[in-house]
Formats: C-alpha cells, sequence, structure tokens
DNA sequence: CGAAGTCTTGAACAGAATCAACTACGGTGG
DNA sequence: CCACCGTAGTTGATTCTGTTCAAGACTTCG
C-alpha cells in the first residue's frame, strides 16, 4: 500500500470502514481524486433526524461512526423501523441514482457522518464501470435482505424474530471488527427492536428475559453478550447459505 | 407509429404490455433488434415451479398471461409469498444483473412466459444508457415497495393488510386494462392471501366476510368486485402520494 | 359421480397487546 | 448531598387478535 496523501481529503486512504463502503471493491486500484468528493463531515446527536422521507437530498451521507435506522411512519403515528445501519453503511445507496427516499432516517446514538456531494460522487461512479457493478451487487443484496425481513415479519414468532435480529447484528457488527470475544456495544432500547420487529416493548422486555433466562444471551450497561451461539442461530432460523455471506 | 415487422420474432413490436416492461421506457425509440432477443414463450400449468431459489438461470422471465408469485420457504415449511406478478411482470429485474435469484416462484394460474437469453438481454440492455436508467428507476421502486411490505406486515392489522392487498392488485390491474368497472379477475386462494399477509387462511376467511358485509368488496366466480373504494382505501392506509404513482 | 381442493363456521387456545403499577438509573438542580 | 425528574425496563392482570383443530358445505373437474 503506497504511503497516504498526507492531505486532509484524502484522510480516506486510512479509512478502517473501507471494505464497508460502495467504493472499496476490494479489488480495483486506489482510484485518484476519491479524497476530494467527501466534503467533510457532521456529527449529530442521538435522536436527531439524519434525512426526512421525500426530502429533496443534495448530499450523499456515509456512517462514520454510531448506529442509526431507516423507518417508516403511518397515518395514525405508528412506526416501522426498517433496518438499523451500522458504521461503514450508507444510509442509502438509492441516493446515488435518485434525488430522494422513500423513507427517513434518524440517528440512533450519537453519529458522525461522512458528506459528499451527491451529484458528483453520481458522476465519479457512473464513469468507473467496476463501481457501478459494486453497486449492482450492493443493491441487489439490499433487495433479498428486504425479502428476508418481510419473511421474518410475516412468518416468524417473537422470539424467533429478536434471536434473528440479535444474530445478524452480530455478525455485522463481527465483519466490522466490533465484537469482542462474545459481546458487543448494543445501543438498542427496547421500543427500537419493538418497532422493527412488529411488537410492542413489553413484549419484547418478556422475550428477552426468557432468551436471558434459558442462558442465550445477557446483557450489562449496553453490552450485549451471545452465550449460546448455536442456540440462538438455530431459534433465528438463518441457514448455513445466509451465515456463509462474505460480501461486506 | 410505422407498421409492425410482420415476421415471427417482432411480435414483440405489437406486444400490448408494452408499457409494462423493463424495455419500454416510454420516451425512447424502438430500438431495432430487440425482436430478436425474444427466444419464444412458454406455457405452463397454474402450480407449475418457474423458478427455484438459488438455481442458475439462462433465461430472462416476461410474464405474458395469468398471474405468478414469488415466494420464500423456512425450515419448518412455512411460506411467505413476497409478492403477485402481473401480466406485464418481469420475473425479477435482477435477472439482468446476476444469474441466481434469492426466492422461488410459482405459476398462480395458466400462465404464458416470454422467454430472453438472460445474457444477451444483459448486454443488449447495458449498451443503452436509457434502457439502463430504466432499469434502475424499475429496481428503486422495488426497493421501496419492499420497504412499504414490511411496514404492512409489521404494523398493521390483519383487516388492513387485506385492504391493502386488495387495493394494490386493483391499481395495478388497473393500469393493464384489467378492470371492468369495479370488477377484476382475482385467481388468488384464501391461503395465498394468507402467505402473503403473515396470516393463516382461516383468519383471511373471517376478515373477508367482514369486509363483505360492510359492503366494502363482493365476490363472484373468480371476479371480486369493489363496492366501496373510499372506505377501502381508508381502511388500506395508502396514502395520496402513494395512489398517484404514475410509472408503469 | 366421486374426489380433491376450497371455503365457512364454531369452539378452544395461544401469542402478543394493552393497561397499569412499580423499580432502577442517570442526570440536574436546589 | 439529596430531591426530583424523565427515560427505560420489569412485572402482573386482563383483553384481544389471530391461531389451531375440527367438522361440514360447496366447487370444480376428471
Amino acid at each position: 500500500m503506497p504511503p497516504a496523501n498526507p492531505s486532509a481529503p484524502d484522510m480516506c486512504a486510512q479509512c478502517p470502514l473501507k471494505p464497508f463502503l460502495f467504493y472499496a471493491g476490494g479489488d480495483h486500484e486506489e482510484s485518484p481524486g476519491f479524497g476530494t468528493l467527501r466534503q467533510g463531515s457532521r456529527v449529530l446527536g442521538a435522536k436527531a433526524a439524519i434525512y426526512q422521507e421525500n426530502e429533496i437530498a443534495l448530499d450523499y451521507f456515509t456512517l462514520r461512526e454510531g448506529w442509526a435506522f431507516r423507518y417508516k411512519l403511518i397515518a395514525d403515528g405508528r412506526r416501522q423501523i426498517l433496518s438499523f445501519l451500522l458504521p461503514g453503511d450508507s444510509i442509502s445507496f438509492q441516493l446515488m441514482r435518485a434525488d430522494r427516499l422513500h423513507f427517513s432516517v434518524q440517528a440512533l446514538t450519537d453519529v458522525s457522518l461522512c458528506v459528499f456531494g451527491r451529484k458528483a460522487l453520481a458522476r465519479y461512479v457512473a464513469a468507473r464501470p467496476a463501481l457501478v457493478a459494486r453497486l449492482d451487487l450492493l443493491t441487489s443484496r439490499e433487495l433479498a435482505w428486504a425479502d428476508d425481513r418481510t419473511t421474518c415479519l410475516g412468518r416468524r414468532s417473537a422470539h424467533e424474530r429478536i434471536a434473528n435480529l440479535i444474530i445478524q447484528l452480530y455478525l455485522r457488527l463481527q465483519q466490522r471488527r466490533r465484537v469482542e470475544g462474545r459481546s458487543f456495544a448494543f445501543p438498542l432500547r427496547q421500543h427500537h427492536i419493538a418497532d422493527a420487529l412488529g411488537l410492542t416493548a413489553v413484549h419484547v422486555s418478556r422475550v428477552l428475559k426468557d432468551l436471558r433466562t434459558d442462558g442465550l444471551v445477557s446483557s450489562a450497561s449496553a453490552k450485549l453478550t451471545i452465550h449460546d451461539e448455536r442456540m440462538l442461530q438455530k431459534l433465528s432460523g438463518i441457514g448455513y447459505a445466509d451465515l456463509s455471506e462474505e460480501l461486506c
């Protein structure tokens, strides 16, 4: 690896999140000029609105640190959380090709975002077939995940859904090297879990208690520990094929 | 409109489903040579497997006539129907860019499919920016729909879900000119509705009875009639914005 | 006509929601 | 330092929505 350009815009060269960003195919060379696309970063507190459904977006965001979530509200105030965003995730790849999104995004913890010019980034990517191909790949993975979530909500019990969510987060955090042993930071409140899985917070509390008394997981000071990964996996209904997903 | 080329491969030129196919942007000219991509058609009976999850696909399919559905099975046999496919729908746009899919597809009624060579079609499209753009647009619409389904399953009651499904099918069939007055062919069995909405067939029966006795819909001989569109729409929770979707 | 698939209905049950009270915790301010 | 507050989590009692099981009626079709 060549020594990084020490100028400010090229701090991206050392970004540890590279493998999780759309622009890092892993197999393609450092594209010159990428650093100049990054306009800077933005720091927001927990609960801050990152994006509001249907608003015109000039920027493209990437989550550098902290957790966020995508969600929709329906008429009477009920909320559905569509997915959780972890460090390295883009708010949405769709912003590469569209100027507005059909969901809102909120910071779950304090977050720091990398900001790119949406159009400049889109132009940069469109001119590089390897990046376009990667974007297509990531988009079709998003579609597959969306269908998995539908299946989870439609056909799994509360216990299964929660086990599933925990395992998924565990795997994603593991790829990001944010798991120590079997423990990881877990900033979700129970109402987040409820809104993501189509349950109520009270019921989430009871199910988590079951999982704890069955010795599958434990939690303390915003950390979650998995004690019986095998059982949790079995309960979650995640198959072998799903586990072997290598792609970042 | 120029007179259609009478040779066999160019029967596509007169296809009434054009506005619903990926390759019809509406605003782009008749691309020469398109007809040659179509390899022919295939007729299958109801319940036939059109595609099995994860199998390598050499062909790209389009539904010319009849209904089909995308679904996933989970370990213990539970089934989740992900969406219904209507005449003019592609089995999946993803086949343009990938050679396998994460779900299965089954014929719901007798169907007739148009068959294209997957790779030849992909090459054809990749060489035409207008088609690539259209494909991107359709893909992001798929993502938006997937999130809507998640929201529906996670946060809506059985009555709302069923009203929602009926309205969605009504609107899609209307675009295809397959609604006469307020009635349309409705080949779904109650267990299809159940598997699509995360319910049981028995409960679907009860809810439909409610809708019937409330005078919202009626059905006879595989046709469904909407009597109170306003109420049904209200119940479905579909907003004004969603209704004004013009794109085919 | 018979048979298989579909729909309906009832009765009993279960999973999850709702309502409500109580605990624990981490600020914040007096 | 403690009283106070808001947020989060727990627990129990109760209700409700949707499931399960089972039987009977109705269609469709070979």
